[in-house]
DNA sequence: CAGGGATATTTGCAAACGCATTTAAATATG
DNA sequence: CATATTTAAATGCGTTTGCAAATATCCCTG
């Protein structure tokens, strides 16, 4: 990447995004990651007639049982009104299931099928396979750290939410 | 966040998601991470009428001198067909230009206008909170090596372009 | 225990998106 | 040097998105 850095100075108030350089710029690199890993999942998915929200709604009900749809919407990073049609299709295909929560008749849980599930360990080496390459050649130490900070930052920008 | 995850086993193949937990795995911390800081940006910036493509091609234009929009497309993650039309607007309000390229009469270079560099001054302090509190209580050797990190990752993420 | 707000989810609709195609120009090939 | 292929950017068009409103239920307060 043809970066412009200037040499860094150490800055008075706040330093320009050209002083500190785009690639040495946390949250301008991790959209260049994401965006590059969401896409190439995005395109292995849709062979397999998923959408990115239909993904990630899978992955997280394999791992979180019954969530209410709004406490989904969180967890998988799609808006609410996405996933409830997201929801829809899950559902048709038979993959999820919506059930009335038994306390709260406004709300709604949703259980992953076992057609869901089998579907998602099918598509679970997939991403693996991305992760991996992600982190091709960096150490199990330096990512055990990457991680770390990673889960200190979700605490920083978590509203005060889940 | 309520994770089941259950007690590490050492893996044979490729551990499950679940047996990862959802808060330790990379990829999902990233992208909600990402999610809330790019949603928090978006409605900071839909009152100045700017979006989510309009602020990074203003942000890459600041540090990047007249790029090619098939390069620019990249730097700013933002689809090619969507960035032609952001451009428009941009341009529309003044705040880059489009100039042909000298040697290749295909191709397009972009540059950010003086309205455009003003314009970034009065949102970079934005941008600048929101990476801060995303780092807030971090400390700065481990800000680097988290930023080392990513760096390496964009080499392995990258195909063989830019 | 009635009424006003808060909360959970869905849905209407306009805007944004992205795929695929088009147009134009450069480069490779025979 | 004519033609086929590749590359750059813009655009047509169907799909998806997300905001705001609607609907239904719950909870708090007096």
């Amino acid at each position: 990447m043809t970066d412009q850095s200037l040499p860094e100075k150490p800055p008075a108030g706040q330093p320009r995004l050209g002083e500190i350089g785009l690639t040495n710029y946390a949250p301008y690199l991790m959209n260049r990651i994401m965006g590059r890993y969401n896409a190439s999942l995005r395109d292995e998915m849709q062979g397999l007639g998923l959408t990115t929200p239909k993904m990630r709604v899978l992955a997280v009900l394999s791992v979180i049982e019954g969530p209410l749809i709004r406490e989904l919407a969180v967890y998988s990073v799609v808006e609410q009104s996405t996933l409830s049609r997201a929801l829809d299709q899950l559902a048709a295909d038979g993959l999820i299931r919506r059930e009335a929560d038994t306390t709260d008749s406004r709300a709604t849980r949703v259980y992953i099928t076992e057609a869901g599930r089998t579907h998602f360990e099918m598509l679970w080496p997939r991403m693996a396979e991305a992760h991996e390459r992600m982190f091709r050649g960096i150490p199990a130490e330096e990512r055990h750290a990457f991680v770390g900070t990673l889960q200190k930052m979700l605490t920083n920008i978590r509203k005060h939410e889940i």
